[in-house]
DNA sequence: TAGAATACATAATCACGTTATGTTTGTAAA
DNA sequence: TTTACAAACATAACGTGATTATGTATTCTA
């Protein structure tokens, strides 16, 4: 009579949803307070839950906050691959696909707390190899998946794509840091931080290094 | 028969010593353990005295370390300016000069402790006020006054020189982190690093932007 | 020379992450 | 149906390490 199909583990089902309290919680503790600042007890009982289910289901505090950064790193990632699909959709080729994801990630830099989250606590918090390998499967994986592209078309030719895809990165982060944290006139910065990034990027394109 | 200018102050002359121990051996915890895992005790320990020390002359661990902070920052900004005026002094231009100082920031974040303490402990533990004000004082406060420099020789011009600081340094910082953490094999990245960079400002140097 | 301030040492204190130990509940086998 | 087992928590200590409160010696100043 059970249907395998239609049968599922009520217990499942209750561990995800207080996983999901539990990061949900999460990020507004780490994002508004940083890392430091965020006591495993007033997450806990943000989320309604106690400290038993945290350590039960993530280690430690680390173990959290790892699966937090890999959550917003993601979804960062999908919101900029669906704005490079966009401009290719309207025939736009892949350069400018390329620049369109870069605006993404400029403009969500434009959050300050979340700036802080993920370029500053990630990763001291995490550490060379968590975070490293957080960034791999996330941004650093999306933004080498976009070089090696737009190299397939002739561009960016002769450099490690690994290595293009750091230094574009961090230029992209310098950017954000550039940005004020009020919102007047973050538009305005916004617009001329990207002129000089792509004004760099272009440089990189058309020079035939050494 | 007080001679004020040679009397000194034997207390400030005990303080500066212990001073000066503390902070050299909080450079070597902090550089080889990280923040976290430097115990304050250690440190003390270390350093021939007592944790009483240690929060009379800085207040809080976080003290300690913004002093080792800016103390490793200054020497990396003097001797990047040593190299930037031994190519001017050999007949170099304001380019080349300023393409030598990056090179000494490079060669500087070869020491992977070095990248972890500056680039990563640093801005997390420290937070976005204090840090900022040492990177002014410092890095910043330096690359800027070298990018307004050459923009004074006509390149780099119609940009704000504080924002191209921080977009030059985050593209600087993400080289270093695409630099291997063993010993064989930096040069060469180093080299590639250094043409993609130059590459980058060539393109920023070249360019009429917009 | 008295007083004040600096420069420490020493010994609690306290906050917070972690863990050890229960307890409940769903589920699969007998 | 019952038994057993494991996942999913709750609760209450525990331990570590930063901080602080207090005491003391030394040096300068008035």
């Amino acid at each position: 009579m059970s249907d395998t199909s239609t049968k599922r583990d009520g217990r499942k089902e209750n561990a995800s949803a207080t996983q999901a309290a539990l990061q949900s919680a999460a990020l507004r503790w780490f994002s508004e307070q940083g890392f430091e600042k965020a006591p495993v007890g007033s997450i806990c009982a943000d989320a309604g839950v106690t400290v038993g289910a945290l350590y039960h289901h993530y280690g430690d505090k680390k173990g959290l906050f790892a699966a937090v950064v890999e959550q917003v790193d993601a979804q960062l990632v999908q919101a900029a691959m669906a704005a490079s699909r966009a401009v290719t959709a309207k025939g736009g080729g892949a350069w400018e696909a390329f620049l369109a994801s870069i605006d993404t990630v400029l403009q969500a830099g434009t959050n300050a707390p979340m700036r802080r989250l993920m370029l500053v606590d990630a990763p001291a918090v995490l550490g060379a190899q968590v975070w490293g390998d957080i960034r791999q499967r996330q941004g650093l994986g999306a933004m080498r998946g976009s070089i090696a592209a737009i190299q397939a078309n002739g561009i960016f030719q002769g450099h490690d794509a690994e290595r293009l895809a750091r230094i574009v990165l961090g230029a992209l982060y310098g950017g954000m840091d550039s940005l004020p944290d009020d919102e007047a006139g973050v538009q305005d910065a916004l617009a001329d931080t990207r002129q000089c990034l792509v004004a760099m990027l272009e440089g990189l394109r058309n020079k035939d290094v050494r």
